[in-house]
DNA sequence: CACTTGACCTGTCCGC
DNA sequence: TGCGGACAGGTCAAGT
């Protein structure tokens, strides 16, 4: 679900919302998966710790707590991670949120805070993931020693980007576009997204694109990832941000979630193929 | 090392 | 209406 326009959303909303807060409690609802941390550590670290920021690095949210350790965060495919303050906002505003009573039954970790405010964690597939870790120790994750830059880093280029793919030559780009050591944050609906924008197949072979079609490829991405920041991320089912609002971003796609219907360059029907292990949409006509 | 596939979970939707 | 199977936005561990 959430790739990185939805995780810079939920960063965004966060930032608004708990520094300065100090943690009362934590309970874990359900699934010790969801936030595995010794007793010990929470009790030391969490309880009492007061949020100084909230991070991003790829998909992945980092709460720096005043305690020299951070809280990390993965929502994988279905996580959410929703606030709720004294005025809450589910109730009497049906219009603004997308989830109903919390707790509910995908709710996995509980935060309460001081004030009585309340960070919930909602995972429906159990994939996702909440660590408490000293803040120090977050850059030796393995992930974040081989995730790939920014894609929408100011001092990110396209020669850069291009050269990033050299390592997987030998694989489709989707597959490319997909793996996280390549370049940060890319997921399957701004892959398929961009590579229609740079008019490329997504089946074709990374040695065989071009120069040309790799600047191409790199301005729509960013194009399309700062669009879906500006419309509050994608919502499929399961995606909301800090608010539990939706994000509008796929009433702007052109390709995702759209087969059957005309392609918005060509007119040709858009297909839905299974690519890379995952549902892949593309136009077999505008795309070389 | 590079590349592909399956596993992790729950829920929903589609066809019979 | 019930039931089996496929599929869902991400990443790893295993396999080749």
């Amino acid at each position: 679900m959430p790739e990185l326009p939805e995780v810079e959303t939920v960063r965004h909303g966060l930032a608004e919302l708990l520094p300065g807060r100090a943690v009362h409690s934590v309970g874990h609802i359900d699934s010790p998966k969801s936030f595995p941390n010794a007793d010990a550590d929470v009790k030391e670290f969490l309880i009492g710790a007061k949020v100084l920021y909230i991070k991003r690095r790829a998909k992945v949210l980092l709460i720096e707590l005043d305690t020299k350790h951070t809280l990390v965060i993965h929502l994988k495919m279905t996580g959410q991670l929703v606030f709720r303050g004294e005025t809450a906002f589910g109730a009497g505003h049906p219009n603004e949120s997308l989830v109903g009573e919390l707790p509910d039954r995908s709710t996995r970790v509980v935060m309460e805070f001081t004030d009585g405010s309340r960070l919930y964690f909602n995972d429906q597939r159990k994939f996702g993931w909440i660590k408490l870790m000293p803040t120090l120790e977050v850059p030796n994750i393995d992930f974040m020693k081989k995730v790939g830059p920014e894609p929408l880093e100011a001092d990110f280029t396209a020669q850069q980007f291009a050269e990033r793919f050299k390592r997987r030559a030998k694989t489709n780009i989707k597959a490319a576009l997909l793996d996280q050591t390549v370049v940060a944050g890319v997921g399957n609906i701004y892959a398929d997204e961009s590579l229609w924008g740079a008019k490329i197949d997504p089946r074709r072979l990374v040695a065989n694109v071009t120069d040309k079609e790799f600047e191409l490829l790199y301005e729509e991405l960013r194009a399309v990832m700062n669009l879906a920041i500006q419309k509050g991320g994608s919502t499929d089912r399961n995606y909301v941000s800090a608010d539990g609002k939706r994000g509008s971003y796929l009433d702007f796609a052109r390709v995702f979630r759209r087969e059957g219907q005309a392609c918005p360059r060509c007119g040709h029907v858009i297909e839905k193929i299974r690519h890379a292990g995952r549902g892949t949409h593309f136009c077999p006509i505008c795309q070389k």
